[in-house]
DNA sequence: AATTTTACTTGCGAATTGCAAGTAACCCTT
DNA sequence: AAGGGTTACTTGCAATTCGCAAGTAAAATT
Protein backbone atom coordinates (compact mmCIF):
# COMPACT_ATOMS: atom_id res chain seq x y z
CA UNK A 1 0.00 0.00 0.00
CA UNK A 2 2.64 2.37 0.62
CA UNK A 3 3.84 2.21 -3.23
CA UNK A 4 1.28 4.24 -3.89
CA UNK A 5 1.84 6.71 -1.07
CA UNK A 6 2.64 9.51 -3.70
CA UNK A 7 1.66 12.02 -5.99
CA UNK A 8 2.68 10.20 -8.81
CA UNK A 9 2.45 6.56 -8.92
CA UNK A 10 -0.63 5.74 -9.25
CA UNK A 11 -1.17 8.06 -12.27
CA UNK A 12 1.63 6.43 -14.00
CA UNK A 13 -0.08 3.19 -13.59
CA UNK A 14 -3.47 4.64 -14.82
CA UNK A 15 -1.23 6.17 -17.72
CA UNK A 16 0.19 2.90 -18.01
CA UNK A 17 -3.08 0.24 -18.14
CA UNK A 18 -5.74 2.82 -19.07
CA UNK A 19 -4.52 5.20 -21.75
CA UNK A 20 -1.82 3.32 -23.36
CA UNK A 21 1.62 4.68 -22.30
CA UNK A 22 4.72 2.89 -22.22
CA UNK A 23 7.69 5.55 -22.55
CA UNK A 24 9.37 7.62 -20.40
CA UNK A 25 8.58 10.58 -23.04
CA UNK A 26 4.90 9.64 -23.24
CA UNK A 27 3.99 9.70 -19.31
CA UNK A 28 6.52 13.10 -19.06
CA UNK A 29 3.87 14.53 -21.69
CA UNK A 30 0.69 12.87 -19.62
CA UNK A 31 -0.71 16.62 -19.06
CA UNK A 32 0.03 16.80 -15.46
CA UNK A 33 3.60 17.41 -15.86
CA UNK A 34 5.52 15.52 -13.86
CA UNK A 35 9.72 16.60 -13.37
CA UNK A 36 11.84 14.13 -15.21
CA UNK A 37 13.61 13.39 -11.98
CA UNK A 38 10.66 12.31 -10.57
CA UNK A 39 9.48 10.44 -13.02
CA UNK A 40 12.49 8.75 -13.32
CA UNK A 41 12.95 8.26 -9.62
CA UNK A 42 9.58 6.51 -9.50
CA UNK A 43 9.41 4.44 -12.32
CA UNK A 44 13.02 2.92 -10.72
CA UNK A 45 10.67 2.45 -7.27
CA UNK A 46 8.16 0.86 -9.59
CA UNK A 47 10.33 -1.60 -10.89
CA UNK A 48 11.87 -1.97 -7.69
CA UNK A 49 8.89 -3.26 -6.16
CA UNK A 50 7.83 -5.46 -9.01
CA UNK A 51 4.72 -3.85 -10.53
CA UNK A 52 6.75 -2.58 -13.74
CA UNK A 53 9.57 -3.28 -15.80
CA UNK A 54 11.64 -1.94 -18.20
CA UNK A 55 12.78 -3.42 -21.81
CA UNK A 56 14.68 -1.17 -24.71
CA UNK A 57 12.49 -1.53 -27.91
CA UNK A 58 14.56 -3.73 -30.32
CA UNK A 59 14.19 -1.57 -32.96
CA UNK A 60 15.37 1.50 -31.35
CA UNK A 61 17.87 1.43 -28.78
CA UNK A 62 17.04 4.71 -27.27
CA UNK A 63 13.16 3.85 -26.33
CA UNK A 64 12.38 2.01 -22.93
CA UNK A 65 9.28 0.75 -22.93
CA UNK A 66 7.63 0.10 -19.26
CA UNK A 67 5.34 -2.88 -19.16
CA UNK A 68 2.84 -4.39 -16.27
CA UNK A 69 4.63 -7.46 -14.75
CA UNK A 70 1.74 -9.77 -13.55
CA UNK A 71 2.17 -7.88 -10.01
CA UNK A 72 1.07 -5.11 -11.74
CA UNK A 73 -1.48 -6.85 -14.12
CA UNK A 74 -2.94 -7.72 -10.76
CA UNK A 75 -3.71 -3.92 -9.73
CA UNK A 76 -6.33 -4.03 -12.63
CA UNK A 77 -9.17 -4.40 -10.39
CA UNK A 78 -7.85 -1.53 -8.40
CA UNK A 79 -7.43 0.87 -11.34
CA UNK A 80 -10.88 0.04 -12.87
CA UNK A 81 -12.95 0.71 -9.39
CA UNK A 82 -10.81 3.88 -9.15
CA UNK A 83 -11.91 5.05 -12.67
CA UNK A 84 -15.53 3.73 -11.75
CA UNK A 85 -15.68 5.69 -8.15
CA UNK A 86 -14.06 8.98 -10.40
CA UNK A 87 -16.62 8.47 -13.12
CA UNK A 88 -19.46 8.69 -10.93
CA UNK A 89 -18.11 11.24 -8.28
CA UNK A 90 -15.96 13.76 -10.16
CA UNK A 91 -15.67 15.01 -13.59
CA UNK A 92 -13.66 13.67 -15.68
CA UNK A 93 -14.70 15.16 -18.73
CA UNK A 94 -15.79 12.73 -21.19
CA UNK A 95 -16.21 8.79 -21.10
CA UNK A 96 -18.02 8.73 -17.76
CA UNK A 97 -21.43 6.68 -19.42
CA UNK A 98 -18.22 4.50 -20.75
CA UNK A 99 -16.59 3.53 -17.68
CA UNK A 100 -19.57 3.38 -15.83
CA UNK A 101 -20.64 0.57 -18.85
CA UNK A 102 -17.34 -1.01 -18.13
CA UNK A 103 -19.17 -1.50 -14.70
CA UNK A 104 -21.67 -4.08 -15.79
CA UNK A 105 -19.46 -5.99 -17.59
CA UNK A 106 -16.80 -5.97 -14.85
CA UNK A 107 -15.40 -9.43 -15.07
CA UNK A 108 -15.45 -9.25 -18.92
CA UNK A 109 -13.36 -5.76 -18.97
CA UNK A 110 -11.23 -7.15 -16.48
CA UNK A 111 -10.36 -10.38 -18.07
CA UNK A 112 -9.69 -8.45 -21.43
CA UNK A 113 -7.43 -5.99 -19.74
CA UNK A 114 -5.57 -8.68 -18.23
CA UNK A 115 -5.23 -11.18 -21.89
CA UNK A 116 -4.08 -7.98 -23.51
CA UNK A 117 -1.58 -6.90 -21.36
CA UNK A 118 -0.09 -10.55 -21.23
CA UNK A 119 -0.09 -10.14 -24.61
CA UNK A 120 1.89 -7.08 -24.94
CA UNK A 121 -1.00 -5.16 -27.03
CA UNK A 122 -0.93 -1.40 -25.07
CA UNK A 123 -4.26 -0.60 -26.92
CA UNK A 124 -5.84 2.60 -24.59
CA UNK A 125 -9.00 1.23 -22.69
CA UNK A 126 -10.45 4.55 -23.01
CA UNK A 127 -10.90 6.16 -26.36
CA UNK A 128 -10.83 9.73 -25.03
CA UNK A 129 -7.19 8.93 -24.17
CA UNK A 130 -6.96 7.93 -28.32
CA UNK A 131 -5.84 11.26 -29.49
CA UNK A 132 -3.55 10.19 -31.92
CA UNK A 133 -6.59 10.45 -34.43
CA UNK A 134 -5.39 7.07 -36.04
CA UNK A 135 -8.86 5.92 -34.99
CA UNK A 136 -8.06 2.35 -33.02
CA UNK A 137 -10.66 1.44 -31.70
CA UNK A 138 -10.77 1.64 -27.31
CA UNK A 139 -10.77 -2.49 -26.39
CA UNK A 140 -13.72 -3.80 -27.96
CA UNK A 141 -15.59 -2.66 -24.86
CA UNK A 142 -18.95 -2.75 -27.16
CA UNK A 143 -18.23 -6.22 -28.56
CA UNK A 144 -18.12 -7.26 -25.18
CA UNK A 145 -21.21 -6.30 -23.51
CA UNK A 146 -23.23 -7.86 -26.40
CA UNK A 147 -20.99 -11.15 -26.38
CA UNK A 148 -22.24 -12.22 -23.04
CA UNK B 1 -7.41 10.39 -7.94
CA UNK B 2 -5.45 13.21 -6.56
CA UNK B 3 -7.13 13.34 -3.69
CA UNK B 4 -5.09 9.86 -2.74
CA UNK B 5 -2.19 11.07 -4.36
CA UNK B 6 -0.22 11.09 -0.64
CA UNK B 7 1.38 8.81 2.02
CA UNK B 8 -1.30 8.93 4.01
CA UNK B 9 -5.05 9.61 2.85
CA UNK B 10 -5.25 6.05 1.59
CA UNK B 11 -3.82 4.76 4.72
CA UNK B 12 -6.74 6.64 7.05
CA UNK B 13 -9.58 5.42 4.80
CA UNK B 14 -7.90 2.06 5.17
CA UNK B 15 -8.36 2.67 9.07
CA UNK B 16 -11.46 4.00 8.25
CA UNK B 17 -13.44 1.15 6.42
CA UNK B 18 -11.05 -1.95 7.14
CA UNK B 19 -10.27 -1.41 11.37
CA UNK B 20 -13.11 0.78 12.58
CA UNK B 21 -11.58 3.46 13.44
CA UNK B 22 -14.03 6.82 14.05
CA UNK B 23 -11.62 9.54 16.23
CA UNK B 24 -8.36 11.47 15.94
CA UNK B 25 -6.47 9.84 18.57
CA UNK B 26 -7.20 6.03 16.99
CA UNK B 27 -5.93 7.50 13.40
CA UNK B 28 -3.30 8.78 15.21
CA UNK B 29 -1.83 5.68 17.29
CA UNK B 30 -2.66 3.35 14.20
CA UNK B 31 1.19 2.08 13.89
CA UNK B 32 2.57 3.88 11.72
CA UNK B 33 2.94 7.39 13.12
CA UNK B 34 0.96 9.90 11.35
CA UNK B 35 1.87 13.91 12.43
CA UNK B 36 -1.16 15.19 14.17
CA UNK B 37 -0.51 18.09 12.22
CA UNK B 38 -0.72 16.31 8.97
CA UNK B 39 -3.72 14.14 10.52
CA UNK B 40 -5.11 17.35 10.97
CA UNK B 41 -4.65 18.52 7.44
CA UNK B 42 -5.53 15.32 5.91
CA UNK B 43 -8.81 14.76 7.28
CA UNK B 44 -10.10 18.37 6.71
CA UNK B 45 -8.97 17.40 2.73
CA UNK B 46 -10.95 14.29 2.92
CA UNK B 47 -13.85 16.08 4.48
CA UNK B 48 -13.58 19.04 2.14
CA UNK B 49 -13.98 16.88 -1.07
CA UNK B 50 -16.98 15.20 0.60
CA UNK B 51 -15.18 11.65 0.92
CA UNK B 52 -15.86 11.92 4.98
CA UNK B 53 -17.37 14.01 7.17
CA UNK B 54 -16.48 14.85 11.18
CA UNK B 55 -19.26 15.05 13.65
CA UNK B 56 -19.33 15.58 17.38
CA UNK B 57 -20.13 12.55 19.25
CA UNK B 58 -23.15 13.17 21.66
CA UNK B 59 -22.27 11.94 25.00
CA UNK B 60 -18.99 13.44 25.17
CA UNK B 61 -17.98 16.64 23.35
CA UNK B 62 -14.41 16.32 23.27
CA UNK B 63 -14.68 13.30 21.01
CA UNK B 64 -15.14 13.95 17.20
CA UNK B 65 -16.15 11.02 14.91
CA UNK B 66 -15.06 11.15 11.61
CA UNK B 67 -17.62 8.90 9.21
CA UNK B 68 -17.66 8.11 5.27
CA UNK B 69 -19.89 10.10 3.02
CA UNK B 70 -22.06 7.43 0.28
CA UNK B 71 -19.08 9.21 -2.00
CA UNK B 72 -16.33 7.89 0.55
CA UNK B 73 -18.23 4.44 1.31
CA UNK B 74 -18.37 3.99 -2.79
CA UNK B 75 -14.49 4.24 -2.37
CA UNK B 76 -15.35 0.40 -0.57
CA UNK B 77 -14.40 -1.64 -3.83
CA UNK B 78 -11.11 0.24 -4.39
CA UNK B 79 -10.01 -0.46 -0.79
CA UNK B 80 -11.62 -3.85 -0.80
CA UNK B 81 -9.57 -4.82 -4.34
CA UNK B 82 -6.39 -3.07 -2.68
CA UNK B 83 -6.87 -5.25 0.73
CA UNK B 84 -6.55 -8.35 -2.22
CA UNK B 85 -3.41 -7.74 -3.91
CA UNK B 86 -1.53 -6.48 -0.85
CA UNK B 87 -2.72 -10.00 0.41
CA UNK B 88 -1.60 -11.92 -2.83
CA UNK B 89 1.78 -10.20 -3.58
CA UNK B 90 2.71 -8.72 0.13
CA UNK B 91 2.93 -10.24 3.28
CA UNK B 92 0.21 -8.22 5.57
CA UNK B 93 1.31 -10.88 8.64
CA UNK B 94 -1.55 -12.55 8.98
CA UNK B 95 -5.31 -12.64 7.07
CA UNK B 96 -3.99 -13.20 3.88
CA UNK B 97 -6.32 -16.23 3.73
CA UNK B 98 -8.61 -14.39 5.07
CA UNK B 99 -8.86 -11.76 2.42
CA UNK B 100 -8.76 -13.84 -0.34
CA UNK B 101 -11.43 -15.81 1.14
CA UNK B 102 -13.69 -12.23 0.71
CA UNK B 103 -12.78 -12.09 -2.95
CA UNK B 104 -14.58 -15.43 -3.57
CA UNK B 105 -17.25 -13.22 -2.40
CA UNK B 106 -16.91 -10.11 -3.19
CA UNK B 107 -19.91 -8.81 -4.00
CA UNK B 108 -21.63 -9.83 -0.89
CA UNK B 109 -18.46 -8.42 1.62
CA UNK B 110 -19.49 -5.18 -0.45
CA UNK B 111 -23.13 -5.14 0.34
CA UNK B 112 -22.22 -5.92 4.13
CA UNK B 113 -19.78 -3.33 4.23
CA UNK B 114 -22.06 -0.54 2.44
CA UNK B 115 -24.62 -1.77 4.72
CA UNK B 116 -22.62 -1.36 7.66
CA UNK B 117 -21.43 1.53 6.71
CA UNK B 118 -24.96 3.53 6.29
CA UNK B 119 -26.32 2.49 9.69
CA UNK B 120 -22.57 3.46 11.56
CA UNK B 121 -21.89 -0.26 12.51
CA UNK B 122 -18.04 0.09 12.66
CA UNK B 123 -17.04 -3.18 13.41
CA UNK B 124 -13.65 -3.72 11.96
CA UNK B 125 -14.09 -5.73 8.83
CA UNK B 126 -10.72 -7.68 9.61
CA UNK B 127 -10.04 -9.50 12.89
CA UNK B 128 -6.38 -9.11 12.87
CA UNK B 129 -7.45 -5.12 13.80
CA UNK B 130 -9.44 -5.93 16.34
CA UNK B 131 -7.07 -6.06 19.07
CA UNK B 132 -9.16 -4.95 22.20
CA UNK B 133 -9.91 -8.54 23.17
CA UNK B 134 -13.88 -7.74 23.57
CA UNK B 135 -13.75 -10.69 20.97
CA UNK B 136 -16.47 -9.30 18.62
CA UNK B 137 -16.92 -11.39 15.22
CA UNK B 138 -15.28 -9.34 12.74
CA UNK B 139 -18.35 -8.37 9.71
CA UNK B 140 -20.18 -12.07 9.83
CA UNK B 141 -17.79 -13.29 7.22
CA UNK B 142 -18.13 -16.66 7.58
CA UNK B 143 -21.67 -16.76 7.85
CA UNK B 144 -22.15 -14.45 4.60
CA UNK B 145 -20.16 -17.45 2.63
CA UNK B 146 -22.79 -19.95 4.00
CA UNK B 147 -25.49 -18.28 3.20
CA UNK B 148 -24.93 -17.82 -0.85
C1' DA C 1 -10.82 23.61 41.47
C1' DA C 2 -7.45 20.86 39.53
C1' DT C 3 -6.15 17.30 36.44
C1' DT C 4 -6.87 14.66 32.37
C1' DT C 5 -8.46 13.74 27.80
C1' DT C 6 -9.27 14.98 23.07
C1' DA C 7 -8.53 17.54 19.09
C1' DC C 8 -6.25 20.16 17.24
C1' DT C 9 -2.18 24.55 16.15
C1' DT C 10 2.40 26.55 15.83
C1' DG C 11 7.34 26.90 14.96
C1' DC C 12 11.30 25.14 13.07
C1' DG C 13 14.72 21.91 11.09
C1' DA C 14 14.79 18.06 7.74
C1' DA C 15 13.36 15.73 3.84
C1' DT C 16 11.06 15.82 -0.56
C1' DT C 17 9.76 18.02 -4.75
C1' DG C 18 9.92 20.98 -8.87
C1' DC C 19 12.50 23.48 -12.31
C1' DA C 20 16.18 24.35 -15.43
C1' DA C 21 20.01 22.82 -17.35
C1' DG C 22 23.21 19.27 -18.61
C1' DT C 23 24.81 14.53 -20.27
C1' DA C 24 25.17 10.17 -22.69
C1' DA C 25 23.71 6.85 -25.83
C1' DC C 26 21.45 6.07 -29.99
C1' DC C 27 19.30 7.07 -34.55
C1' DC C 28 18.78 9.62 -38.92
C1' DT C 29 20.16 12.56 -42.62
C1' DT C 30 23.33 14.23 -45.76
C1' DA D 1 31.20 9.75 -41.29
C1' DA D 2 29.85 14.04 -39.24
C1' DG D 3 26.33 16.90 -37.52
C1' DG D 4 21.94 17.33 -35.61
C1' DG D 5 17.99 15.51 -33.39
C1' DT D 6 15.76 12.27 -30.12
C1' DT D 7 15.31 9.66 -25.88
C1' DA D 8 16.21 8.75 -21.22
C1' DC D 9 17.85 10.07 -17.90
C1' DT D 10 21.14 13.04 -13.98
C1' DT D 11 22.56 17.16 -11.39
C1' DG D 12 22.20 21.43 -8.71
C1' DC D 13 19.49 24.53 -6.36
C1' DA D 14 15.30 26.89 -4.77
C1' DA D 15 10.65 26.11 -3.04
C1' DT D 16 7.41 23.39 -0.95
C1' DT D 17 6.01 19.93 2.19
C1' DC D 18 6.72 16.97 6.16
C1' DG D 19 7.82 15.44 10.79
C1' DC D 20 8.73 16.37 15.46
C1' DA D 21 8.11 18.72 19.79
C1' DA D 22 5.68 21.73 22.16
C1' DG D 23 1.64 24.47 23.05
C1' DT D 24 -3.50 25.65 23.29
C1' DA D 25 -8.48 25.29 24.02
C1' DA D 26 -12.60 23.06 25.19
C1' DA D 27 -14.84 19.41 27.42
C1' DA D 28 -14.85 15.69 30.79
C1' DT D 29 -13.24 13.49 35.09
C1' DT D 30 -11.67 13.50 39.84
Amino acid sequence: MEHFGDRWSLLILRDLMVRGYKTFKEFQQSGEGIATNILANRLQRLEATGIIFAEVEATDGRKVNYRLTEKGIDLAPVLLDLLIWGARHEETGASCTLVLEMEKNREEVLAETRRRWRERDSTPLLPSFDKDGTGRKPARTQRIEKSR
